[in-house]
DNA sequence: GACCATCTAAGGGTTTTCCCTTAGAGACTC
DNA sequence: GAGTCTCTAAGGGAAAACCCTTAGATGGTC
């Protein structure tokens, strides 16, 4: 076990690398490793120098958060990431724990919490503030609204278990030919639902079919 | 505005429907309308009764509380549903929400947070409880993984920027004519457009493609 | 028994997709 | 300047999808 976590920092405001790195400073079992003020930096930075957490700010010149987070993944590094934040845009915090960061704090966040914060993907957990839950469920929330709405206007009118089963082997990419192979029934009975799944979920072709098979969880 | 909030309660233990009762008739703002034993007997009751929020047990004989909501939902009634659960399965929470669910409560929350439920519903917003809101957000964590984890194994080979044009046209149930007819180009250009696309990305038809749209946000 | 929904099937046709190959023009990189 | 990538394009052919219509068998409902 190392003895200190090294920490590095990139903003492209020189204050707010100032700042935490003395919020950093008042936790022995920390150090500041290095800092980058442009996303190119950091990135030119980790091929040379290794630091176990990663402090990234979102928005930055050359190469912002995103573009650095894009970078990094593929590339096996080993350090966590925790984005640093202004404001907590639910849609841009779900881009970027898809794109693997450990962790969300907001700039306005008590220096406890950035330690905390540190500590806790160092232990190879994730740490997500209670704001930054809570946008993200509203979001959440909202999305399964509308799907919901979709769905409803989608289809009035239900698919019969066949139907559901003819589109599942669809969305495997199989054939006509294929599917009714698989079912041991004609090609022309397999078009005849093809037909009536377009009638009844209002598309106007196969795409319309995958489409739909995804949004409502059938694949 | 009418005095008292009227509550009916959905669960196949009198105990629980009984306990519920007790907590509820310490508020005097709310009162209990009526209570079922399965979810057949709930729906039944809102044909011929009236209440402002429905506290409705998952788990019921003859019809279970999914049931419930989709035999409710289209049917434009008005009163709102809180879920009562023993535990908070994740998926089973987000089927609820999607069904049009109000609110979600644990059998274990102490009676104030009951109360709170229901009048938070009651006024027209949501109640979810913190345990909820975590469990969910686990979920949504690492669904943002997989899907991340598709797209990375999916296409290391990124599609370049025409390609994703088209991508997004072919989503729109589009023929290849009609692109073509779109971007003012021809239909072999397309054609070629296409075929990289499945091999970009590994599949073997539209359909493939257009799962990956969905997929990866693209639609 | 009549009615309705579902699953099955077919005939016969048009349109679209899919596959294989080759290739020029422009931009960008080493 | 040579190589690489992207976008463009085409010829030619096989396969699949799409469209329209009709219809028998089955099983459940009123």
């Amino acid at each position: 076990m190392r003895d200190k976590i090294r920490v590095h920092i990139a903003d492209d405001h020189q204050v707010v690398i100032e700042g935490v790195s003395a919020l950093i400073n008042t936790d022995d079992s920390i150090e500041v490793e290095g800092y980058s003020l442009t996303g190119k930096d950091v990135v030119e930075w980790f091929k040379n120098n290794e630091a176990d957490v990663l402090i990234l700010d979102i928005n930055m010149p050359k190469l912002d958060g995103i573009g650095v987070l894009k970078t990094f993944r593929n590339r096996s590094f080993q350090q966590k990431t925790i984005i640093l934040s202004g404001l907590s845009d639910p849609k841009i915090v779900q881009e970027m724990i898809a794109l693997g960061a450990n962790g969300f704090i907001e700039k306005g966040s008590a220096s406890e919490h950035i330690i905390q914060a540190i500590k806790t993907v160092h232990r190879g957990e994730q740490y997500y503030s209670d704001e930054i839950k809570d946008s993200l469920f509203d979001l959440y929330i909202n999305e399964s609204k509308t799907d919901e709405a979709i769905k409803s206007s989608a289809s009035d009118e239900p698919l019969t278990e066949r139907e559901v089963e003819v589109l599942k082997l669809i969305t495997q990419e199989l054939s006509t030919a294929e599917i009714a192979d698989k079912l041991n029934i004609t090609v022309k009975t397999i078009e005849t639902h093809r037909r009536n799944l377009y009638k009844k979920l209002k598309v106007k072709n196969v795409v319309g079919l995958a489409i739909y098979a995804v949004k409502n969880n059938i694949v």
